[in-house]
DNA sequence: GCCAACGTTGGC
DNA sequence: GCCAACGTTGGC
């Protein structure tokens, strides 16, 4: 089992939208290292923290997981979309994405400067300068603490 | 709104 | 294959 954290915009697509649609097609990442993630290392069942970004403050709102793996990114194939790339082909589809469900709300939400604040937390992707990937890998060691941060008791089934 | 950090593009 | 120019991300 593995774990990851994805950032949405919360004016673009935020948790509460995920709970009412009850699962989702994470459409539109164009980043390499993001779609390789999806397409070769996300599996059934991994665990996901909902990351809401540009949002004051910043903030992990829940925990969701990835219930089908990786196939291509159809908006990349459609022209009226805003994520469109001509160079998507069905042959090539180019950009791949998941689908996840959500799991569990945090009891409270957890704000990237309780994260920063937090020493055990040292070494999380989300927290070392730079780090701009939509899509990344978490320990099961930080994804238990930032649980617990976010008043659930463990990390949730 | 600013801007640092980073990724991508394209000329050479 | 290098690298300058440009675009994007996302915290502040």
């Amino acid at each position: 089992m593995n774990y990851w954290l994805m950032k949405s915009e919360p004016h673009v697509y935020p948790w509460e939208m995920l709970v009412k649609d009850k699962k989702t097609h994470w459409d539109g990442v164009r980043n390499y290292q993001a779609r390789n993630m999806m397409r070769d290392e996300m599996k059934l069942g991994d665990l996901v923290f909902f990351y809401h970004s540009n949002f004051k403050p910043p903030h992990v709102a829940g925990v969701a997981r990835i219930c089908r793996e990786g196939y291509p990114d159809f908006t990349a194939q459609d022209p009226d979309s805003k994520y469109f790339d001509e160079k998507a082909t069905p042959e090539n589809p180019r950009w791949m994405m998941v689908d996840i469900e959500p799991v569990k709300q945090m009891e409270n939400i957890v704000s990237l400067q309780e994260m920063r604040d937090n020493p055990a937390l040292d070494g999380m992707k989300l927290l070392m300068k730079g780090s701009r990937l939509s899509v990344q890998p978490v320990t099961k060691k930080h994804f238990e603490i930032v649980c617990k941060m976010g008043g659930l008791n463990n990390i949730p089934e």
